[in-house]
DNA sequence: TCAACAGTTTAGAATAATTATAATTTATAA
DNA sequence: TTATAAATTATAATTATTCTAAACTGTTGA
C-alpha cells in the first residue's frame, strides 16, 4: 500500500471489506514516509491518537492480522515478549536499539549481500536478514 | 561450561549454589557434544524424560534465568510466542526451519563476515547476527 | 431500493507464556 | 550444629494473544 492513497479501493481489491475501522487503520498505517515498526499497543495508542473514533482491541490485532495475510505487513520477532509489525514488507536488515526498543531499518547499502554458503539438504531459504544490535556507549551492565 | 564437567564446581564459582536442581538441569543441558537449542518447555520435557525427579516450573524458569545472567546461555528470538535459549552463547548465525520450528547454528564458514558499513551515531554495535528461514521446497501457502 | 446474508466488530472470556508471592526447605558460614 | 540467606515450590497474578458468540454493517442481486 502506498502512502496517500485511496484506502476503500485498495482494501476492496485484495478481498477485504473497507469497513470504516481498517480504513482508518489503513491511514494510520501507510500515510507516511518512512517505515512503520510497531507492536499492537503502539498501534492501539496511535490510533487513539490521531483519531476520534476508538477501534476496539479485537479489531485491532484482526485487521494487523488481515492486512499481514495479504501481505502488507511483515511481523518481526526481536523481543519475545510481543510482536512487531513493520510496513516495509521486503526482505531486510534491521537495526535494535536495546536502549529505546526501537527497530530502524538498514539502507541497502550499509549491508552487502550476506552470501550462504550452505544450505540445510532439501529445504529452501526463505529469507536471510541480519539483525544488529545497537546500544549507548556508556554500557552499563548489572 | 563445558561438557563432562563438575558443575557443582562451576556453579559455585559463579556464585550460585549448588543445589540439585540446578546441577540436574546443568548436566541436562551441558553435557552434550552439540549446541542446544530449546524452550522452556522442551528443558521441562527433557527433564522429566532423562531425570527420575522432578523440578518445579517456577525453578526451570529461575534457573535457566540465572544461567542466562551469568552467560551461560543466551536467549533467541525467532518466534514471538516463546522464547528460545541456546547453549552456544557466541555471537552466531541460524537456520530456522519453519516447518519444524527447529533452530540450527551455522557453521563459521557457512556464511561470511557481515559488514556493516553505516551504524547509528551514538550506540555501539553489541552483535551481529544473520537468521536464515527456511522451509520445504514443496510450499503451500493458503 | 432494500432485504438477505456473509463478513466484521466487539466485549468479554479463555489460553498460554511468563513473572510474582509467600511459605517451606536447603545450603553454607560461623 | 545453628543461624541465616538463598533457593524451591505451589499457586496466584500478569500480559499478550486468541477465541466466542452476539450485534452490527457492507454488499449483492431481486
Ligand atoms: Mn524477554
Ligand atoms: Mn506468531
Ligand atoms: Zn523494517
Ligand atoms: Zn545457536
Amino acid at each position: 500500500m502506498t502512502k496517500n492513497f485511496n484506502f476503500i479501493e485498495k482494501l476492496r481489491e485484495t478481498g477485504l471489506r473497507p469497513t470504516k475501522q481498517r480504513v482508518k487503520i489503513c491511514e494510520v498505517l501507510f500515510n507516511r514516509d518512512k517505515t512503520f515498526h510497531f507492536t499492537i499497543n503502539d498501534l492501539v495508542k496511535k490510533i487513539s491518537e490521531e483519531l476520534n473514533e476508538k477501534i476496539s482491541l479485537a479489531t485491532v490485532y484482526n485487521t494487523v492480522h488481515a492486512l499481514q495475510k495479504k501481505g502488507y505487513l511483515k511481523e518481526i520477532s526481536i523481543n519475545s515478549d510481543k510482536s512487531y509489525f513493520d510496513t516495509n514488507t521486503t526482505v531486510h536488515h534491521h537495526f535494535y536499539d536495546e536502549d529505546t526498543h526501537q527497530l530502524i531499518d538498514c539502507d541497502e547499502n550499509e549491508i552487502e549481500n550476506v552470501n550462504v554458503k550452505n544450505n540445510i539438504t532439501g529445504k529452501k531459504i526463505n529469507s536471510v536478514e541480519v539483525l544488529v544490535r545497537v546500544a549507548s556507549d556508556n554500557q552499563n551492565q548489572n
